[in-house]
Formats: C-alpha cells, structure tokens, sequence
RNA sequence: GGGGCCGUAGCUCAAUUGGUUAGAGUACUGGACUGUCGAUCCAGUGGUUGCGGGUUCGAGUCCCGUCGGCCUCGCCA
C-alpha cells in the first residue's frame, strides 16, 4: 500500500502518527515560508503542510504543486495551531506536517477543476468524465446507488430470491421500443436485439421453477433520451411464482419502506396508497401522479353545457370534457403575459386549443376576459364547483379527454413547481394499479398492449376481451414516486389458449406468434406455474432518492440526448472490413467529419 | 420529425438601440509573504465571439443555414 491512511480520517486521536497519505491536490496555498495543500481522495480532504521544519526541499517540491497532481506526504499528524481549526473541514481540527513528498503523476492543466465554484457546461463534464466524476457530489450520488443497490440485493436474498442472469443477445420480439440490433457474424443479415428488459427470460424462469428470481439487469430500449431516461438504463427485475397482484406489492412495499429507512433514515408506512388508473387520470390526468401535493383536476363539463360561451357549450355538447384546476392564490403571481406563456404551453406540448381562466376576485367572484360570455350565476357554479377562494386563479382546458389529461398533467406539474406547493425534500410512494389491457392506435388502426402483450387481465374483465378490449384491465401496477414512474410490473398469462387470446387481438395470428414468441407459448404448455412480477428503475431511484434532477448525474458514463458518448466518442465509424465480415452495406452515412473514434 | 433555451479568454459570465481598442472573476505565468483554508497583495499572458453565408458605412448583437449541449412534444414503460 502507498498510503497508511486515507485522506477522510485523521482525527485529533492520531495526533503524533506518523502517516503516509495518497490523492489529488485540492488547492494550494502559498505563504512563502509556508506552504498548505489540501490532498482529496473519495474519503475527504487532510491539510497537508510544509513549513520550514520539512526542509528547504519539500518546501520546494510543495511550491511547484498544481492542481489535481497525483502525491504521496509523509509526516507527523498534529494538532492546528490554536485559532487555525477549519470546522468545515471533518479533519479540520489536525494537519499533516510533511517531512517527505513525492510526485506519484503530474496533471496537464485540466479543462476545469473537480472543486472549481462554478459547475463547467455539461458536454465538458461528459467529455472529461474522470474530472467530473472527482466531483464530490458526483462520488456521493454512485455511493449512494451502489448503497441502494446493495440494499436491493440483500432485501431480495433474504426473501428466497435466486439472482440469476439473462443474455444480453437475444432475439428481437415485436411491440414495446425499437430495438437495439446486433448483426451476426456467422448467419449474414440476421441479428440480435439487446434487452429492452428480461421479460420472456424471467417468465421461463418460472416455468423452470426458480419461482423468486431478481436480477440488476442492463436495459437497452431505442428512443429519443430525455432528463429521466437513457438508451442503456439498469433494472432491479424480479418475478415470483404462485402469487397474485397484492403479493408482489408487498414485497416492493418491504423493499422501499426498508430503502427508505436505511439510505434516507425515512419511516413510511405501508402498505404503500394505492389508486387506479381511471382514478389517476380523473383526478390528475396522469398515471403517475405527483402527490406530494394536491390540486385536482375538476370536471365542469355539465356546467360547462349550459354556459352561453360557445368554446365551452359546443365541447360540451360535442361529447369533449371541460376540466380546470384551482391554483391557489395565483391571480397576483401570474401577469397576462405568464398566463400567455401558460397558454402557449399547453397548445405547443398538449396540442390544446387554448386556455381559458379566471381570477378570484376580493368579493368571490370569477373575473376574466371572457367572463362576460357567461351567465353571472353560472360563472357563481363554476365558482363553488371549483372551491374557489379569493385570489385564486382558475384554468380551464375545454377539449378531448386525452387532451384535458394532458394539459392538465402539464399545467399542475408547473404549477405545483413555480407556487411551492411541495416540499422538494419530501418522498411520496405510491401505487397506480389496474391498468387498461390495451390502447387503441390510431395510426395503425390497432390496439396494442399498454404495458406488454403477456400482461393477464382481471378475471372478471377475461370477457371482455372479445365485447370491449378498451375497458378491459389488466392485473397491472406501476410504483409511483414524485410523480415518476419507479417500477412496473404485471401478473403474466400463464395458460396459453389465453396468451393466443390476447395475440389475436393484438392481431398477432397464430403463425407469427409462434413464429416470434413459440418458445414462450411452448412453455406455458409444459406447466407453467401462475406469476408476475416487477422491474424497478434503478436510475430513477438514485435520482429520487439523491434529489437529483437528471439521471446522467445518476450513471456513470451516460450517453447525450443524441445517444452519444463525449467522452469516448461512441458511436464511432467501424472499419470496412468489419462491415465486410457482417456482410453490412452502409448506405447513407452520416455526414461526419468530426469523428474522432475514427 | 416538431417547439424552445444556450454557445464570447482554459473555466464561469458581462458587453446599452447594431457603434469605435470585446471586459470581469477565476485559472495560468512571474514576483512578495510562516497559519492559510474560495489565502492575500503586485505585475503579466490569454479571443477565428461554435462554424458558414447574408443584411449594413459598421455585426458578439439582426437574418438564413449548419454543428454541438440542454429542456420538451411525438416516441418510450
């Protein structure tokens, strides 16, 4: 070992050791005579100091010191001198009075410092990743997910769970993100997909009896990035067999209450709230609703059909919904010109046709420009419907369902942001269950599986597979934290003739479900034990858990929006022979001159 | 694919309505200093204003295109 001790220890009782320490210089401070380094490592920084007493040559050496230098001190711990101790410092009371230094590796001038005040634009910090990630912030939060996921593990391993691993080449199967493709070698124009999640692997696991399996498994799904999501994303998987909805629940219950106490010293109580998804999208528009606060959405489609204000009459009339919220004590908060802005949100995003609101006044009644468009004791029952209080502001979207969800969702999420109606330290964990089986697609005059084709639905709703697939709900759960969605989960279709079922709906015939997923149906012929299970957002968890706002601070080396990596400058171009090998002919590449993988 | 924000010294930012030599802090270089801890003080180096084009007597500023980063809708569970 180079060093006796890290920088993140030495304490008053080591006062007189002699101790050796390795790290980075934090920063120097030059006083002629004296002279201080701060050494860094993961464990914290020590003030190391040359002074006369170390000698004219390690003065010398401390001198010529740069940031971020690579050294190892030797010395004598001792006490500060009185009216020196730094109390921010956890080492603050001692120093290290340097008797030897040796340079382990110099640093070039670095772009940006790890301790540098202002945090660098973040395409530096992703291209000179191992400066950002020195960043002390940064070795916390992949403490704190290595934390979270030890935790995970040893939760799982205590309850019988059997950690077993999937392939990452497997087969590419229809529905859900575009896939990952590898090409193969050896059979020229076929390919592997990467995992969008272990799905058909842990199903099979249960028909081979593991019947508690978790994995922490690397995901890969094909789709544009945003702040909380990456092309490559870590699940904590899991599935268990003889068991319903409720009992797959209850473990991730265990698991968060015991998460939460453990990494953030946070009692919650279970069983975790639960609420159904027509619940959700009634009264939040959303299927992962924020509930760390409240402002729900209210219905005032029938007050809205007697109104004489033709925007609201005729959505009334022609079968549309007229929903508002009540922002609390807004009216003076939001000028005309951020009420534009609100309008302009929600017509770009939501695709809404506009934004009608009013203001509380003093006397309770509701003002607004159009407010003269309505009958005085309509706009009262508007008033009352909405509780409204004086001073509040009233926003209202008149439109389709999904629209009026949407907008709604979008408009209380700012809201609830820019008016502080919650506290941002605050965790809220939740479950939204009972989701429908299918979605109709426009687009491909189709329905298609919400969650995955192998989703069972609710034995009472098994009829209405055939009479009516868009009220059919599935035995589906999502767990909801802030307003994120955590972790889902299902219980699966263990009885193939219902599994056909289901792929003839989603208009999978027999032939090419066999063909793409007869492994699966295969298996549920040879006894294949009822089960269900979840998938947890590890990433998602690290940046809820550390109250981060972006999941690349969460991951190591994560990808840019564009599913680059800066740092390595992956994608890169491949040799011809390579592409020669795969028999891969590219035909319009990517005019790039810039690609210095190359 | 659509909408939005951003790009000026190594880094973080400023620059009035389009106006003359593009500034500050920090870092860096040299010097002073034995108790600092964002050390201090003195002096200095450092710029293709992302790139290309256009408008103009004049562009960091306006317009068009392009590259890159971020946020977001679509997409994605």
């Amino acid at each position: 070992m180079l060093r006796t001790h890290t920088c993140g220890e030495l304490r008053a009782d080591a006062v007189g050791q002699e101790v050796t320490l390795c790290g980075w210089v934090d920063t120097t401070r030059d006083h002629g005579g004296a002279v201080f380094v701060d050494l860094r490592d993961r464990y914290g920084k020590t003030q190391v100091v040359a002074a006369p007493e170390s000698g004219a040559d390690v003065v010398e050496a401390f001198k010529k010191l740069h940031s971020e230098d690579v050294i190892q001190v030797r010395g004598k711990v001792a006490h500060r001198p009185q009216g020196t101790v730094n109390p921010k410092l956890a080492t603050g009371e001692i120093e290290l009075r340097v008797t030897e230094v040796r340079t382990l590796n110099q640093c070039t001038s670095p772009p940006f410092t790890p301790t540098q005040i202002d945090l660098p634009s973040e395409d530096l910090r992703l291209r000179y990743r191992y400066l950002d990630l020195r960043r002390p912030a940064m070795q916390q939060t992949l403490l704190l997910r290595s934390r979270i996921i030890k935790t995970m593990r040893d939760y799982f391993a205590e309850h019988d769970f059997i950690d077993i691993e999937t392939p990452i080449l497997g087969r590419s199967t229809p529905e859900g993100a575009r896939d990952y493709l590898v090409p193969s070698r050896i059979h020229h124009g076929k390919f592997y997909a990467l995992p969008q999640s272990p799905q058909l692997y842990k199903q099979i696991l249960m028909v081979a009896g593991f019947d508690r399996y978790v994995q922490v498994a690397r995901c890969f799904r094909d789709e544009d990035l945003r702040a909380d999501r990456q092309p490559e994303f870590t699940q904590l998987d899991m599935e268990m067999s003889f068991v319903e909805a409720d009992d797959v629940l209850a473990v991730i219950d265990g698991l968060v209450a015991r998460l939460a106490k453990e990494i953030l010293g946070v009692d919650v109580s279970t069983p975790l709230p639960r609420m159904t998804y027509d619940e959700a999208m009634r009264r939040f528009g959303h299927d992962a609703p924020d509930l760390r606060f409240d402002m729900e959405i209210v219905d005032c489609t029938d007050l809205a059909r007697r109104a004489d204000f033709r925007v609201f009459r005729s959505v009334a009339e022609g079968g549309g919904h007229v929903r508002g919220l009540r922002a609390p004590g807004a009216a003076s908060q939001y000028s005309r010109k951020k009420i534009d802005e609100l309008t302009e949100y929600v017509q770009q995003d939501f695709g809404a046709k506009g934004l009608v609101w009013f203001r509380v006044e003093p006397d309770g009644t509701l003002w607004a420009p159009v407010a003269k468009n309505f009958q005085a004791e309509l706009l009262a029952e508007i008033a009352q419907r909405m509780e409204a209080e004086p001073g509040d502001l009233l926003l209202f979207i008149a439109d389709s369902w999904d629209v009026t969800c949407k907008a709604l969702y979008g408009l209380r999420k700012r809201l609830g942001a820019e008016l502080k109606l919650y506290d941002p330290q605050t965790l809220h964990c939740s479950w939204v269950v009972e989701f429908p089986m299918f979605e109709y697609d426009d687009e491909e005059q189709r329905w298609v599986a919400m969650h995955h084709p192998f989703t069972a639905p609710r034995p009472q709703d098994i009829e209405k597979l055939q009479s009516d697939p868009g009220a059919c709900r599935a035995q589906a759960y999502d767990l909801v934290i802030n307003g994120s969605e955590a972790g889902g989960g299902t219980i699966r279709i263990h009885d193939p003739r219902l599994q056909q079922q289901v792929f003839d709906l989603l208009g999978i015939d027999e032939a090419s479900a066999r063909d793409r997923f007869g492994f699966l149906l295969d298996a549920l012929r040879y006894g294949a034990p009822p089960h269900g299970g979840i998938a947890l957002g590890i990433d998602r968890f690290v940046m809820l858990f550390g109250g981060l706002d972006n999941i690349r601070d969460c991951i190591a080396f994560p990808k840019t929006q564009r599913a680059t990596d800066l740092m390595t400058g992956a994608p890169g171009i491949v040799d011809p022979r390579q592409l020669a090998e795969l028999a891969i002919e590219v035909t319009d590449f990517e005019d790039d001159e810039t690609d210095e993988a190359s």
